[in-house]
DNA sequence: GTCTATATCTGGATAGAC
DNA sequence: GTCTATCCAGATATAGAC
């Protein structure tokens, strides 16, 4: 399918989804969206009403494809460990397609922190509960699942954000940085096992 | 030493500071900066000429407050190791009390990449050939200097970046948070640990 | 639905008095 | 050095023709 047969308003969509994941919401122009959409800029507000508007829609489409991946853990029926190293490649793999999303999401809610509520909610309760069960079973020991949780996101997520100030440092290029960042995956892994592994 | 007694180029300095670290470049306004310094917006211009002049003053001090840091760890003399450790410590209690500094570097470089040659470069080579020495001591084992670093500096700055999200999906208070971040730098002191332990 | 033209406002920057 | 007043580009948003 082309991109000129997509509906107006899909290619708006799309438009929008490049230019905010680019600019941010106060960086991006809505002339900017029109032109990349191949429209006129009155289409916009005749879709969508406002800048606003147009942003949380993306805002929120993005949320829903990042986030839930981490209820997908409780699905199969595998060791945890296992589960959990399933989970690091899916994660890592999305992060290399959708590079400039952290940094889009991370800003977003530091600017307008209310935005946290489009959030769905629970996520960490229902991981608390999945890794007593598993503690219980002796697949692994206790831990503070939410300090766990916290640095296997972070060790996934940060590279991808701080992408420039990596390059820059390490002197990679486009090519190498994603070999890094699928390199990554190894480690995160080898971390996870460590801290799960029972005494 | 009163607010009012600093003289008008520091008290622009200061609350360009505190407006650019909360909104950003394109989210911060003038106006706002000569409000918060008490001053009217012409004398911005006049001291500064642009926002962007003010915007690179404001980012260059901040850079070279947080990254030497780590060159500090070639200094004293002791196990690398505990060099880490220490680290780990002065890192993370700079980053609690300059809460929003992360998102703010991350965001200026996601921006403008090329403001990366603002970064004082070459510190990565350093710290290999200073993990190549511990290493030929046997105090550590032969490690992946770029990936551990990745780690470690993820593990420390990604939690407060992404702040809201975290407070949000763990129902802290800013009380709760804080104490959550203090208590990571024993995590991460754990994971140095395990990463560079001789076989 | 889609366009052109325009209203309206905001924000960075400057001129000029003091 | 500091202020008031003002300029002007650029941005969101709307009106109205087709």
């Amino acid at each position: 399918m082309d991109k000129d047969d997509l509906k107006t308003e899909e290619k708006i969509l799309e438009a929008a989804k490049e230019v905010f994941l680019k600019k941010g919401f106060d960086g991006a122009r809505m002339q900017e969206i029109a032109d990349t959409a191949g429209i006129n800029k009155a289409l916009l507000h005749y879709y969508f009403r406002s800048k606003e508007k147009l942003f949380l829609k993306i805002l929120q489409e993005k949320i829903q494809k990042i986030l839930p991946q981490l209820g997908h853990i409780a699905i199969q029926d595998e060791p945890l460990p296992d589960k959990i190293d399933r989970f690091i490649d899916v994660y890592m793999a999305t992060l290399i397609q959708n590079q400039q999303l952290p940094i889009f999401i991370l800003n977003s809610f530091h600017k307008n922190p209310e935005l946290v509520k489009e959030i769905p909610f629970g996520i960490v309760p229902t991981l608390e509960a999945i890794f007593d069960q598993a503690a219980s079973k002796g697949e692994i020991k206790q831990i503070d699942v939410r300090q766990f949780v916290l640095s296997i996101v972070s060790m996934c997520v940060f590279p991808l954000a701080a992408k420039p100030m990596v390059c820059h440092q390490l002197e990679l290029n486009e090519e190498c940085f994603t070999r890094l960042i699928e390199e990554r995956a190894k480690h995160i892994k080898a971390y996870s096992r460590f801290i799960l592994k029972p005494e």
